[in-house]
DNA sequence: AAAACCTGTAACAGAGTGTATCAGCGCACC
DNA sequence: GGTGCGCTGATACACTCTGTTACAGGTTTT
């Protein structure tokens, strides 16, 4: 499969731009994915794989910051926030959170289409400037996780392969090491899944993830339970190449 | 609750910089606090141990530089700049002030958040908060509790682990040893419940803690009774580490 | 000495947690 | 386009944790 062109999800209340837009990315090369609220939005790129979000800030429902901030911080795909107003503080605000770029409406289509293709440009040069939990690879206690293949390497030499589910969530944990976090954090942490009422999921992922690094599943010194609390990741967590 | 996390001082007079960069930051679980200018940065500086210092050059009032030259020069704290524009000029002056590090403005909260890790981890020097319950470790008549382990080596060498509510118990007497605690204070300090006119929770934590930590729970010399006023740990409470 | 109060802890119940098991789903591989 | 396999969420059940209650002491007050 060669290169195949980049997916854009747009997200964006107003019928007019959400399909004006799709019908010009499409145009210009582009796969096109649209969504009318960050709801669902969040369906999309848990089904698809998504390259870059264009995200309308002003929403109802959910706001878009909000999803953004999803996005930024599990890492998801970069995005470009649409700003109703001129605002400095939406920018401002945008940014911090991590956005990519922004661009005030009404916009230029072709302004757009330029910040999507620098952005893209950007991600596609340096993937691995973005985070330190992006960079080659962590380490606690002896472990290293290489970040890249996704697996583990015990303090005795014995490699061992985590699946998806099992890395999102000790990638959670590194990233926050020595907080509690609560099932629903850690569920929104790995998948974005809105949390279920009798929902186990996480119990099951961290009781899989310990039987691959605790020695001792009965006594576990890693992933700690905080009763009636949640979890948490008790080990230093360092970075042997910088 | 132990809290080891660095502490980062934030000085810029944008309060929409300040808040998020501090909302941001807290996340990431570091401690932060705010200042406006550089001479309420110096106060906090006083009060403070701070482990690291994100500084804006442009400031009314005194300037950045001038701030960050004088946290140089005492060897207070790292420092990473925060220049409004990609001045060369800017940067060359900061890192020759001796600033740790630089971030440009508009800049992507991320990676200030990985250059603020990277400069921690190369001075290395962040140093253990003042208050003993944020130390690694804690050891009492030849007890050790491992905070982040939460669990206790007996001094025959026996591993004990320690409830959720045994842990916060025991915490709770080691950060005021010798002092009278009533039940209330106990029940605030541990679970910060309400008390209850007929709560006998305490009493019965302190059962179960005695029962793992006293030789004689019928006779007990760690935890004591005081009658009508509630219970004394009674023990010398050091730092094995430092 | 009797009454009133305080404390220790066993016993219990309800909620929280660990994990075996299973079914559905996606995905690679014929 | 089947087919098999691994992954993951749901479910169930046993077990743990913790607040409540009850009761047997002990201590103080009257």
């Amino acid at each position: 499969m060669a290169d195949p062109s980049p997916h854009i999800l747009i997200v964006d209340d107003h019928r007019d731009i959400r399909e004006s837009l799709a019908r010009y990315l499409t145009k210009n090369g582009f796969r096109t994915t649209v969504a009318e609220s960050a709801s669902q939005a969040r369906q999309v790129l848990k089904a698809a794989s998504i390259n870059l979000v264009v995200l309308d800030i002003m929403m109802p429902g959910e706001d878009g910051l909000s999803l953004c901030r999803h996005l930024v911080e599990t890492n998801q795909a970069p995005v470009i926030l649409l700003t109703a107003m001129a605002e400095d503080t939406d920018r401002v605000v945008g940014l911090e959170i991590g956005a990519d770029d922004y661009v005030t409406k009404p916009f230029n289509p072709r302004e757009l289409l330029a910040r999507i293709r620098a952005v893209l440009r950007r991600v596609s040069n340096v993937p691995k400037s973005r985070d330190p939990i992006d960079t080659e690879q962590l380490a606690f206690e002896g472990w290293v996780l290489d970040v890249n293949r996704r697996e583990l390497t015990a303090p005795d030499g014995v490699m061992v392969p985590l699946s998806t589910g099992e890395y999102q969530l000790l990638v959670a944990f590194l990233k926050r090491p020595k907080m509690v976090l609560s099932r629903d954090q850690l569920l929104d942490l790995t998948s974005g899944r809105t949390p279920a009422i009798f929902d186990r999921s996480i119990d099951n992922q961290v009781s899989r993830l310990r039987r691959k690094i605790e020695t001792d599943a009965k006594n576990p010194t890693l992933i700690k339970t905080v009763w009636g609390g949640g979890y948490t990741f008790t080990a230093e967590v360092t970075e042997p190449d910088g």
